[in-house]
DNA sequence: TTGTAAGCGTTATCAT
DNA sequence: ATGATAACGCTTACAA
C-alpha cells in the first residue's frame, strides 16, 4: 500500500499565502466572490507548488462524480470499441472521464456494472443493455433512479431518457429492397435475437420491403439465431435448401458464415445469391467476394451519447444506415464499380 | 445536479443495530476484531436496508481507489480494445474497475491522461505509450513515483516496473525466415515508426533472419514509415521500383496497402511476390488472398498486463508471436491448405 | 471580499 | 469486542 504523501492541497497553498483554504477553493473554482489580485496569486502558487486537485475529495463533497459510466457487452467488439472510442472523445473534451464495464451478455453482470456505477456517483451512464436481458425493469432498480441514463444501439423504449438508435427498421428496410432490385426473389434473413428491439425492428423493415414489392413474407426462412460466423453457415444450408436466392442478414459475421456455406456448396455470389450484411465491419470491404452491408456509424454514435448525456437531453436520436453495395449483392454486375 | 439524498450509510445501520458506524464498517470489512454476532447482525441489516458501500468516501479515506487506468493510444483500433477487454475481465474479477484514456499519440494527451489518474489516486496505471513519445521521462513526472505501472506493447525498456511485450525480434525474424524459405530473395520491410521499441525490434529480427540467411541487408529497400494502408501501398510501389519479391510489413493494414499496389500493377501474390503482415487482424485471414501474419496476442496481453499489477510484479512478460501462413506468401502451394 | 465551521462517508487510532 | 474521535481534502452556507 502507497500513500502521496507529497500532494499539495488548497491548505498548502492557503498556509503558503497566508489565507484561508476556502478563499484558495472559491480562487480555484473561478468563483465571482474572490478579487481578481487573490485569484491571480493563488493561480500562480498552485502552479509552482504543483497543485492538482484532489478529484476524489471534491467528488466526495460534491456528492457526484465527472466520470460517465459506459456499459457494453464487450468492449473488444469493433462496433462497441467505436462507440466507446467516440464517447470518451467528446466526453474527455467536456472533463469528464470513463469508466467502462463489459456484460459479456449476461443480466447479472449488467446489475453488478450499474451498482458500480452509482457506488461511483458516476455523473452518467450509457448504456447497451446485455442481449440476455428479459426488460429493463433492472436498469433503473439497480442504477437509482437519479443518475442520467443515455441508452444506445439497444436500447428498452420504455425506459425514460435520451435514445441514439440506429435506424434499423429503415436500413433493413433499404437492405432489402435493393436485394429485390437487383433482382433476388426468394429472400430469407438471419434476423438475430428477438429480445433486442434493434433486431425485431430489422426483422419489420425487411418485411415491409417484401410487402411494398409485393412478395410473401415467409416465416420458414427467418432465422431467428445469433449473428456469428456459424449460426449464418448453418441458417444459409437452411435458406439454401428452402430455395432462397438471398439473404438478408442481420450481422456480418452471419453474412461470412453464409458466404462460407455458398462457397462450400458451389453456389455463386452474387449471381445465384445475394448477400447483404450489418454493421460495414472492416473485413466486409476488403474480402472477396466484398461484402454489401447495412454500415452503421458506431463512432458518431458514440459522440451523440456523449452529447445527448452532456445536453441533459432526454429524445431520441435517430442515426441512419448507410448501405454498402459491393459485390455480394451485385447480380449481373448491375451496380458497376 | 442531483443528490443521492436516500443512500443508506453506514451511520443508518449504526443506528438502526444501536451500535457505532467504526462497528459497522469493520463488520463490512471482514475485521477479526467483531463479534461473529454482531458481524451477521450487520449483514443482515445492510442487506434488508439496502446498503452499498460508498467508494468514493471509502477512496479519499483510503488515500487510494480500486480503479485501474487503462492509457492507450486509441480505443477502438483492434488491437488495443481486445488489449482492455482482456485487462477488464481480469481486474474486474480481482474487484477494480477500469477507467480509459486515449492519447490519439499525443504526448501532451498522455501527460494530462497521467495527471487526471494520479488525481484519482488510482490503484495503478496500464500504459501503451503513445508513437511520438521522444522518451519517457514524462510518464513519472506526471503520474508521480508512487502509483505501479504496468507497460504493455509499446514500452520504454528505462522506465522501471512491469513489462508486458510481445516477442517482437524472434517474430519478424520468424516471419523474414518464412519468406526466405518460400523462396523469395529480395524481402524489403515497411519497418514502422523508430520511436517505439518494438518496431526497432521487429527491424533488427528480419535483419538477423537476412543475415542468418546470407542475404544483405539492403538499407534502400527498408521503408520507415506509419504503417497504414496508404503508406503501405506507397512503400510498395517503390519497393517493386527497387526490384523486390516480398515485403515483410510490420503492420497488417500497410500489408493491405501493399498487395493493393500489387494488385494494380499485375503482380501476382503469393507467386511473384510474397507478403507477410503482423497483428493478425481479423480481416487478414478473412480476404482473398488471405494475409499470412505475425499475430500477437492482444486479449492475453491484456489479461497478463492486469495480473502482473495485481501481483505486484515488476518483471517483464514476453509473449510470443504466432506466424500464421497464409495466402500471401504461400509461394508455389509450398505450404498446402 | 474573505474567514469560520460544518460535513460528505468512510476508516484508523486510540481508548475502554 | 466495541466506542469515541479524528481525519482524508474539498465545498459551501453563514458570518464578518
Amino acid at each position: 500500500m502507497y500513500l502521496c504523501v507529497d500532494m499539495v492541497t488548497i491548505t498548502d497553498i492557503a498556509a503558503a499565502l497566508g489565507i484561508t483554504p476556502s478563499t484558495v477553493s472559491r480562487a480555484l473554482a473561478g468563483s465571482p466572490r474572490v478579487k481578481e489580485e487573490t485569484r491571480l496569486a493563488v493561480e500562480k502558487a498552485a502552479k509552482e507548488m504543483g497543485y492538482e486537485r484532489n478529484v476524489v475529495a471534491s467528488n466526495l463533497r460534491r456528492g457526484r462524480s465527472n466520470i460517465v459510466g459506459i456499459i457494453v457487452p464487450r468492449i473488444h467488439r469493433e462496433f462497441f470499441s467505436n462507440i466507446i472510442g467516440g464517447a470518451e472523445s467528446v466526453l474527455n473534451e467536456a472533463g469528464y472521464n470513463v469508466l467502462i464495464c463489459q456484460t459479456k451478455e449476461s443480466p447479472e453482470a449488467e446489475i453488478k456494472a450499474l451498482k458500480t456505477l452509482r457506488n461511483y456517483r458516476v455523473a452518467g451512464v450509457l448504456l447497451s443493455h446485455a442481449i440476455f436481458d428479459v426488460n429493463g425493469d433492472h436498469i433503473r432498480k439497480a442504477l437509482g433512479p437519479d443518475i442520467p441514463l443515455v441508452q444506445f444501439d439497444r436500447v428498452f423504449p420504455d425506459i425514460p431518457g435520451a435514445k441514439i438508435e440506429g435506424a434499423n427498421c429503415e436500413g433493413a428496410y433499404n437492405a432489402t429492397k435493393h436485394l429485390i432490385e437487383a433482382g433476388y426473389r426468394r429472400i430469407g434473413t438471419i434476423a438475430g435475437y428477438m429480445t433486442a428491439m434493434l433486431y425485431v425492428e430489422r426483422l419489420a423493415g425487411y418485411k415491409m420491403a417484401l410487402e411494398d414489392a409485393g412478395l410473401p413474407f415467409d416465416k420458414s426462412i427467418v432465422f431467428y439465431d445469433s449473428i456469428v460466423r456459424e449460426t449464418g453457415y448453418k441458417a444459409a444450408l437452411s435458406a439454401i435448401e428452402a430455395g432462397c436466392d438471398a439473404l438478408y442478414c442481420a450481422g456480418d459475421f452471419s453474412a461470412l458464415g453464409a458466404i462460407d456455406a455458398l462457397r462450400e456448396k458451389g453456389i455463386s455470389v452474387p449471381d445465384s445469391f445475394g448477400v447483404v450484411g450489418t454493421a460495414n465491419e472492416s473485413f466486409t470491404s476488403i474480402m472477396t467476394p466484398s461484402i454489401s452491408s447495412l454500415g452503421q456509424r458506431p463512432y458518431e454514435m458514440g459522440q451523440e451519447a456523449a452529447h445527448a448525456f452532456l445536453d441533459g437531453r432526454t429524445d431520441t436520436v435517430v442515426i441512419p444506415l448507410d448501405l454498402h453495395i459491393r459485390q455480394s449483392s451485385n447480380k449481373n454486375n448491375k451496380w458497376q464499380k
